[in-house]
DNA sequence: GTTAGGG
DNA sequence: CCCTAAC
């Protein structure tokens, strides 16, 4: 029996102490955890920083802790039938379940190990900001919604249940759901409190003494729909089922209060609860593509995934688990690069004319999708490394903006940078050693080039590719070539699906241009960066290079 | 002289 | 980027 805390951001120091301060006052309870993972109560403010939970929330969590304390009393004196209730391994398998569709494992271990838990008659704080529909499991297993509310044709096992339930009514004289109070409509703003907890009880079957108003409907909403859309609080009850009106009511009171506070309470439990997951950020990488801009789409927020916060993705690059980081981000990669053909086909051609544009146009490669880019803090820190390597695959979203504008300055800089060369960086030769003797970022062009060079050229022909495509460019060895080649694939987490791998293994290594898609990617992310400087960067530079191949070698 | 790889 | 081993 662990007291259940929270963590709170990544003290991770502060849920270890906890972890072994519970584990000093419950020596007997280690338990099957194999990784305990801790809570306690928060909440998400605006800012998506994790605030302590209020006393008044806390509060109204042991309330509800009382409440399943009761109901497990009664559950064992009762023998009651209903699934998940006579033994929290019910809960388990319905976890497992979930498991099983989808959620986010992480999310449904949590859950797990909470079902898990048994109630502590001592203080005890349990997480209830997960995913509503989470939540109703979680908080009310006396129901199980899917079969209470059934419709008419409904399973064996559902029959059985209400049977069980219907037979077992008169042990529990207040402890099971009873829906013959609900029928007819339900104005849910409009009942008080005390309503509002008969209600609850009838929903779920046990009372409580929360007086949040706000709570309340909540539970009830999601327990009757059985899903977490606050947009009405008005139900209809028929025949055991469950209808919600009519959305627009603009009910003054009423959807205007909802409205505020709906979205608070919702993203704090959204926000929470992908702070608590890395694999949540699946759905979001998924789901929440640029359309999100949207402010209309916004306004459903309960279906749409918000995009993930800056700091979060962050978080998520420095991730302790870099395992899940990177399944993750390879994952996603794959889906976003998936048409490398399309781009192969592109990119040799240009052969002379290569004027920039050809990586500009393209449409097709445009954003694809929203990715959780890969945003090392360290690398940050380094802004003048050869930024190429850095560059996350997203599309237009506001970190797509914010990099453009860092790349604009990237760009200013290199160009001048170029120009203004011919006698190279020669490193402050300090003191014995000069520490890089000539470190020149790459710049677009370059990496442009060097693209093209291997479309052409094939991958491994440096020398060629240095003395045709790199001409001019003296400081570039054909090993810095290959290594910035390497990098490229490298940064590019190289592994596209199978498609590469066969093709550099069994095929001609040379002959079939194998230009990981992600490495266009980024050059055209450069590109349009570029398309976006002054001209003076990309006329001069595509025009000058460009043209010849053999010109001036000052070698 | 080139390439491939490790540092 | 640098250094080297291995072509």
């Amino acid at each position: 029996m662990e007291t259940v805390v929270d963590i709170v951001g990544n003290e991770e120091a502060k849920v270890e102490d906890s972890i072994a301060a519970l584990n000093k006052l419950n020596p007997t309870s280690q338990r099957k955890i194999a990784d305990p993972v801790v809570y306690q109560l928060v909440r998400v403010d605006g800012n998506g920083r994790l605030v302590p939970a209020t006393e008044d929330e806390v509060m109204a969590v042991e309330d509800l802790l009382e409440d399943d304390k009761r109901e497990n009393r009664f559950v064992s004196n009762s023998g009651q039938t209903v699934e998940c209730n006579t033994n929290c391994e019910h809960d388990l398998d319905e976890l497992q379940i979930k498991a099983s569709e989808g959620l986010p494992l992480d999310n449904v271990k949590l859950d797990a190990e909470m079902s898990n838990v048994r109630p502590n008659p001592e203080a005890e704080f349990e997480k209830v900001n997960v995913q509503p529909e989470q939540s109703v499991a979680l908080l009310a297993p006396t129901v199980d919604h899917g079969s209470v509310f059934q419709h008419e044709g409904s399973s064996k096992s559902s029959n059985e249940l209400v049977e069980n339930e219907t037979s077992t009514s008169a042990v529990g004289t207040s402890s099971k759901p009873d829906f013959s109070m609900l029928k007819g409509e339900i104005h849910l703003d409009n009942l008080t409190v005390k309503e509002l907890q008969e209600t609850f009880k009838a929903t779920f079957g046990r009372e409580t003494s929360v007086k949040d108003k706000q709570w309340l409907k909540r539970r009830i909403l999601m327990g009757l729909t059985n899903s977490c859309d606050f947009s009405t609080t008005t139900l209809v009850i028929k025949d055991n089922g469950v209808v919600k009106k009519g959305k627009e009511d603009p009910e003054v009171g009423s959807s205007s209060e909802n409205r505020e506070s709906s979205p608070n309470f919702h993203d704090k439990e959204k926000e929470n609860h992908s702070n608590a997951s890395g694999m949540e950020s699946q759905n979001y990488l998924v789901v929440g593509n640029y359309e999100s801009e949207n402010t209309n789409t916004e306004q459903r927020a309960t279906k749409r995934v918000r995009k993930p916060t800056r700091r979060y993705i962050e978080e998520l690059s420095e991730g302790e688990s870099r395992d899940s980081c990177a399944k993750l981000i390879s994952s996603v990669g794959h889906h976003v690069y998936s048409q490398p053909s399309t781009i192969m086909h592109v990119t040799p051609v240009q052969k002379v004319g290569l004027d920039g544009r050809w990586l500009i146009r393209r449409d097709s490669l445009g954003g694809s999708g929203v990715q959780v880019p890969y945003v090392s803090r360290i690398r940050r820190s380094r802004p003048r490394e050869n930024f190429m390597t850095l560059m996350p695959v997203t599309s237009s979203d506001k970190l797509h903006t914010e990099r453009k504008v860092e790349l604009k300055k990237e760009m200013k800089n290199l160009d001048s940078f170029e120009n203004s060369d011919d006698d190279v960086v020669t490193m402050p030769a300090a003191n014995g050693r000069m520490r890089r003797k000539h470190h020149r970022p790459w710049t677009l062009s370059e990496v442009v080039k060097l693209v093209e060079g291997v479309a052409k050229y094939g991958a491994g022909r440096w020398s060629e590719i240095k003395r045709l495509a790199f001409a001019s460019y003296s400081y570039r060895t054909s090993v810095d070539l290959k290594d910035k080649w390497r990098n490229l694939l490298r940064a590019s987490f190289a592994q596209l699906p199978a498609e590469k791998g066969m093709q550099m293994q069994s095929s001609r290594k040379h002959a079939s241009i194998p230009i990981p898609a992600p490495i266009l990617l980024q050059v055209r992310e450069l590109a349009e960066m570029q398309a976006q400087v002054p001209p003076s960067f990309s006329a001069s530079k595509f025009a000058g290079d460009t043209g010849s191949d053999r010109n001036s070698v000052h070698e």
